[in-house]
DNA sequence: CAGATTGTGAAGGGTTTGTGAACGCTACCA
DNA sequence: TGGTAGCGTTCACAAACCCTTCACAATCTG
């Protein structure tokens, strides 16, 4: 992911002669999906940069963060650490920036991501018991965060009140199906009106999360 | 800690002007006590400093290593990743070299000294059993203070009260779970109404220490 | 239209957590 | 030796929360 858009054109080369799959945005709403990592061009306004920085981290996805900075505006980087994981100096030299880029994918890809449960703009963060949708954060219950944990581990299936009851509540679970009625009803409701459809009802069998297979 | 020994003058003085407490090595046997990271000059012998950062890793000693590296090596960086965590290039700017002394230094933990945990106003000395909240000192029994570093070492993170009777009471603790909650109601009394909050039950899991991602 | 299925609102009750206080233990001291 | 203060643990009770249930409305199916 890259910020500005549009983006430096020397970045753009870089990352397009290195094969990386990327996309410049214009804001931290934007980006759909799960990304490796950003890259952020400072220079050009580094209030918006930091602020895109800021809005990343808010959204929960922790993903590294490059910084594209000119040496003038080291200064900037005191005390935002949190900010970013690695910077590289501008004008760059392009081994330098894919030597970087490169480090910092493969950091990315050992460990050290907290265990998040994505689909669309839902965030789950399973440690923290944290949840998100477009970037907006949801109060969930105990029950409800689990029910909508389980529905969105598995996007598109269909489970019927029986399994969740099983698999939510547990398998030595005693009460009434349309509990699990009443759950999906306040979750939707928390959804907000925008989100309600992520839970579909499939009539005569039970809940489905996401899109079914032949929809998207 | 610096390698080779003697290291390059440039990064000597960036150290001294920093106020680091370094010292050069000539292999990783040498080094006693406990290191922040490691800084190794890889243009004078590249065989010899990745051996030393291999030989570091072996040792166990997980800390960062800052890679001091010229433009025409990179190449060698490839498929190296596990061995540094970041890298300057040489012949660096003084102001760059000190940026990234910083954040590797940030993010191997927080502050200079690593005996000092440290969320928002909240500072633990784990070398005196001291806490300040905001400046004024908290007067924190020993369970207290222990409670309070193992959450504030994980912020964001929610325990079950059996995972913090095993960790923090200890494995073979018998006691009843509400003695957590007794803790963490002193904990917040002392914190004082203002950072009460830094402590925030999850109903039905636990307890998490530190303001949600989009509180702060 | 009849029957089945699901959505909706509200109420009850059980579970979980907060709170104050008491108990027992240990260390320290006169 | 007895006394005291500090601390960790436990208990009982109060308060808050939310899971479950039910009745009824809305919707779908045949």
């Amino acid at each position: 992911m890259v910020y500005p858009d549009p983006p430096p054109t020397e970045l753009a080369r870089t990352l397009d002669l290195g094969g990386y799959n990327w996309k410049a945005v214009g804001s931290a709403q934007d980006p759909e999906g799960r990304w490796l990592g950003a890259v952020v061009a400072v220079d050009e306004n580094p209030e918006d940069a930091f602020g895109f920085c800021r809005a990343l981290s808010r959204r929960g996805l922790d993903i590294p963060i490059l910084l594209l900075i000119s040496g003038t505006r080291l200064d900037e980087l005191d005390m935002r650490d949190d900010l970013y994981t690695d910077f590289c100096l501008t004008p760059f030299h392009q081994r330098e920036l894919e030597a970087r880029l490169a480090h910092l994918v493969w950091r990315s890809g050992t460990g050290l991501r907290p265990e998040l449960i994505e689909y669309g703009p839902l965030i789950l963060n399973v440690e923290t018991y944290q949840a998100t949708i477009s970037g907006r954060p949801l109060d969930l219950t105990y029950m409800e965060y689990e029910l909508l944990k389980f529905l969105a581990g598995s996007p598109g299936k269909v489970f019927t009140r029986e399994t969740l009851l099983s698999r939510v509540w547990g398998y030595d679970y005693f009460g009434g199906a349309r509990t699990v009625d009443v759950h999906v009803r306040r979750l939707r409701a928390k959804l907000g009106e925008e989100h309600a459809g992520l839970i579909t009802t499939v009539r005569s069998v039970g809940y489905r999360f996401g899109l079914s297979r032949w929809e998207r």
